[in-house]
DNA sequence: GTGGTCTAGACCACC
DNA sequence: GTGGTCTAGACCACG
């Protein structure tokens, strides 16, 4: 499946589901009139109260990200991926700013910064080949 | 003064008073035995209520960083530096972590992620030269 | 229920639930997985401020006693009761010094203290057998 | 000299002072007309603030344990002893009940809780003949 | 419904 | 003046 939850990211779960959906959008992974899962199956799968599904849905339609389709479901809306795209960089940067900024705070130099990045960047490739 | 806080960090306030207490023992810019500003005066300075740096100086004194003296004030304990040292690192690579994966599902690859952080750099190295 | 405070114990409030909640743990009165009263529940049973229980449960989740359970409340973690079992003692131990300590000063001998430890045993096996 | 103090007592550092005068005049130790040691020079020596020193003479006069000698400091009162052997007891009492009531909320049995006792006074003449 | 955070303001003990 | 405790009540996120 697209997601993958993790309780202690700071992130609300529903926010992470809404962040994922986008970013599975803009990746062109979710396509335009395609159906979403259940909130149920997602539920499932994420071992997560449906309700938190829901509530990620929710904000997702007044995203305009999906819409639903009567009787079916919750499909991916025409003008999402444009606007998912545009939305992906931004959602991350915002992130890593704030952390950058503690970082900063903390009185590591740019070049301790770009070691410990190299290093999580590096963790994060072994995680990745692994699967 | 020592701290400044963003509201929209994600961190609770009294946790963003915790990190950045331990992040200037581990600079030195606290020192054992110095006092550290009264409850009272951090909170008048942040504009923020006086049990929410309470609750962070609480923490503190269960993490041994600061240690009461008696009708004086907190001050920082003796073995804090090297416990606060030996944590920064650790606090900062946490979050970083967490951004990092985040991104990842994004689909950003290694290279633009690199790129998002020397963004940001940038953008932080001007803030600074502008203070 | 499990709890009951005395307001003149010399111990906080929290620090009386923190303590009774380790003690019913211990004693395997409340056993891992199983939810604890919520803060709003004992609030109103032991008549204090939610937030004085929410103090305590917050410490005994720092204690790694208690664990929360998202949207649902607060469980006994799984390795709690070993580790109350082993801090019970040393709680009371640790206040009986400390009065002990005080009774000897008071030129008491041990003989005298016998007999006054027996005579408040006896008082509280009687109020024991009234319930 | 007539006084040790404990900050971590639970009891607060001018009560402990209080306790101890009254005990030291219920056991003789200080008679009628004899002066107490100065607030400096008992601050000197518990390495303590003299107001809170002073404050434990205040709540003593009080008491009608110490009364003033016009420019000479203060002196135990006439009948001062009486008093306070009357209250001794009642004062160690007081405490003992208090820890022995958690200790039973704690489920340990009249056996266990003699034989803590026990433990504690050995402890304690180890302490006292070591001196 | 749950806990978490924050605000506001009280009182106390200690220095 | 200091920190510690407690109360009262608000808002939010999550289920």
């Amino acid at each position: 499946m697209f997601f993958s939850i993790d309780p202690n990211n700071g992130l609300a779960i529903y926010d992470q589901v809404v962040r994922q959906v986008k970013f599975a959008v803009a990746a062109g992974v979710l396509r335009p009139t395609e159906l979403v899962p259940s909130v149920r199956e997602v539920a499932r799968e994420l071992a997560v109260n449906p309700n938190t599904v829901a509530r990620a849905y929710r904000q997702l339609q007044a995203d305009r990200v999906l819409e639903p389709v009567r009787g079916t479901g919750l499909a991916v809306a025409a003008g999402a991926p444009d606007r998912c795209r545009r939305q992906r960089l931004a959602l991350v940067h915002e992130r890593l700013r704030q952390v950058l900024r503690e970082a900063r705070q903390s009185r590591l130099d740019n070049r301790e910064l770009r070691a410990l990045v190299e290093a999580e960047l590096d963790v994060l490739e072994q995680e990745e080949s692994h699967e």
